[in-house]
DNA sequence: TATTGTTATACTCTATAACTATA
DNA sequence: TATAGTTATAGAGTATAACAATA
């Protein structure tokens, strides 16, 4: 049976993925931050506030990674961690001063990085493809759901 | 500035990528094998016979990386890599005899986990999504070629 | 000198599971 | 009993660089 890995769906996401997310990385170091950790911040940014599960639902980190993630985070004054009031099991996570600083400092990098991944693409083009990329993500997440 | 994560298209390849890697990577446990000896695995399924250095370029992984992924597999009996004659510094790596009936046995799993991830698309999406993909992958490793 | 590959180190993320505290 | 998080451990990939052998 034949079998062609530059035709194959998973290894073309994946690829271009690691691609994206490597090269991206490189231009957080800068910042002396990884980017799970620059996930974790424009997550914050955007939502606000969140609890410790929520933020891994977000920004699809695990929770036992996420809180070891946002603990060391929090150790460089990027986030504040607090108990909820009304959940006391809850964690809420915030974006620090510095954090916000330096969040809002990464956004236009990261919507250069972007614009450099997607060039040559029409606004129909990119409109498209990340329809088809939350469907696979909801396909693949939901036959796991099942299995579990 | 806003920044939505759920609309950014380097998370969404990425979360897409890592989601299914991780769903396939399970399957693959039951083989005792990775992902990565999967893609080492089929690469040479298709293309036969590789010397490191073009394997590495096939499959994305990173030359020291795979050195060391392809010596693990020798051992395991899943591939026999020795050196070039036409240039003794390369090496040649082939699936024997064992990683090639894994390597088929896995092909048609590998196939159902393209489908489930793609279920719902019509192929000209598809070929839209595998076009687009490319375009990303190339996009980035140009810049990155620039940058270097 | 440049290329092909090997090896070692330090770091990050993942998977798993045991554990605490609260609901 | 179930849920929210924390912590520990083992394993795999990455980045980097030093290194040997060959071109």
């Amino acid at each position: 049976m034949r079998f062609q890995l530059g035709d194959y769906v998973p290894y073309l996401v994946n690829r271009a993925g690691v691609s994206i997310s490597n090269t991206f990385s490189r231009e957080l170091d800068r910042f002396g931050i990884t980017l799970p950790m620059w996930r974790v911040m424009s997550a914050l940014l955007d939502e606000g506030e969140q609890r410790l599960g929520d933020l891994s639902r977000i920004t699809a980190i695990e929770l036992s990674t996420l809180s070891r993630i946002t603990a060391s985070m929090d150790r460089a004054g990027l986030v504040s961690r607090r108990r909820s009031g009304e959940d006391a099991r809850a964690v809420l996570i915030t974006l620090s001063k510095e954090g916000r600083r330096m969040a809002e400092a990464i956004v236009p990098k990261a919507l250069q990085w972007e614009s450099a991944a997607i060039a040559g693409m029409s606004e129909d083009e990119v409109k498209t493809l990340k329809g088809l990329l939350q469907r696979i993500y909801g396909n693949v997440e939901g036959r796991e759901a099942v299995l579990r």
